[in-house]
DNA sequence: TAGTTATTTGACGCTGACGTCAAAAAACTA
DNA sequence: TAGTTTTTTGACGTCAGCGTCAAATAACTA
């Protein structure tokens, strides 16, 4: 036996690496170099762990993504009430503000799909926790009598996450006239008008 | 005198070169090589009009805005009912498929916003335009009787505008459970909630 | 045709990214 | 310490992008 085998741990290093430098620079001009350095690596070693930048990124949008929606979902967990829950889920889902930029970075993930069947998996995947997360809060609030919706709920929860999904990007993408308190206000706007009794 | 100055029409030219090409290989991997030899000329006939690639992308990004945002308020201008209109609104608004590649452009130039002024303002204006398309419709149909919406009309429209964006969004970056038909029936459904009576 | 201005080319030097790989260094065991 | 395996380095060659710029070409006028 020899030198013990630490892929595993690196190899999450490295990923965390990649999140923290695409999220301060962007996609576009991330380069190998850029992730290595940051890691306190060079480009070589890099490559001992990933075959190229893709390949690191891949990793780095799985993980992004279930981070993301692991804590939300920890955090409504904790909460009892529906109305607690969807108030909750909907501040865990928009960005902090314009430079939230793990935020930003998740978005400009969704354009490598399209052009990376990997990318275009882990895409769906980030919906379909989404839809699950706001469609448990409606059908527990449905169930407890807490919420009356009786609009449709499949297209209840689509129009749900699509509004987390816009006000998320204007607000990434510093457009200064959607602010996060006024997406939040707008989404329990829309929660109410299917049937939340959200202030109650 | 001499030699006239064709200043603008190459300029066009050389912005519709850049729309084809960008939304053909997307704007990670575009270069001035590539939009140059798309336009038939050569790298340095490309930056006797452009200082860069950046300029040329802002006025790209301008003229993709404004000539989407140009068709959808003519066709829209074209019919009379508010319940046609907000149609036509909607189906315009939508890309036709995850195939369209100019819309899948507009949105990827959302993250070359919050890197740059320019873009920042585009971004904006093209939000103004498309909230002023759906205000408009909606006061109409309110004035003339045809829709009955009690909901505050800033957050209806935002939210139109964001549902718009999101499913957008979604189509373009390939998430097969989102498509064209679910985006539309979703957006209808939602302007039926707050009051517009679309199908009668 | 000669002069004038507008447009375009193509070569130059620089920079930075990429993938490969042999060799060095590190971490451990017997 | 010597041996073994894992990890890391750093250099090499290649390629493609960029900005500059002098020279060539095109389009027009007098």
């Amino acid at each position: 036996m020899a030198r013990p085998n630490t892929q595993e741990r690196r190899r999450s290093e490295l990923v965390e690496a990649a999140l923290k430098e695409a999220s301060t620079q962007g996609l576009r001009s991330l380069s190998l170099t850029d992730v290595a350095k940051r890691a306190g690596l060079t480009r070589g070693a890099l490559l001992y762990y990933f075959d190229d930048l893709d390949a690191l990124l891949v990793e780095a949008h799985r993980a992004g993504t279930e981070r993301f929606c692991d804590h939300r979902d920890s955090v409504v967990a904790e909460l009892e009430s529906p109305a607690e829950k969807l108030r909750a889920a909907i501040a865990a889902g928009l960005p902090s503000g314009p430079d939230d930029a793990l935020m930003r970075l998740l978005y400009e993930f969704d354009f490598m799909a399209g052009q990376s069947e990997l990318h275009d998996t882990l895409v769906q995947q980030m919906y379909l926790r989404q839809t699950a997360t706001y469609r448990a809060i409606f059908e527990e609030g449905n169930a407890s009598g807490a919420f009356a919706i009786s609009a449709d709920l499949d297209q209840a929860t689509m129009n749900m996450v699509a509004l987390e999904d816009a006000y998320s990007l204007h607000i990434v993408a510093g457009n200064r006239l959607v602010t996060v308190d006024m997406a939040r206000e707008a989404m329990l706007a829309f929660a109410e008008q299917i049937g939340c009794r959200t202030s109650a």
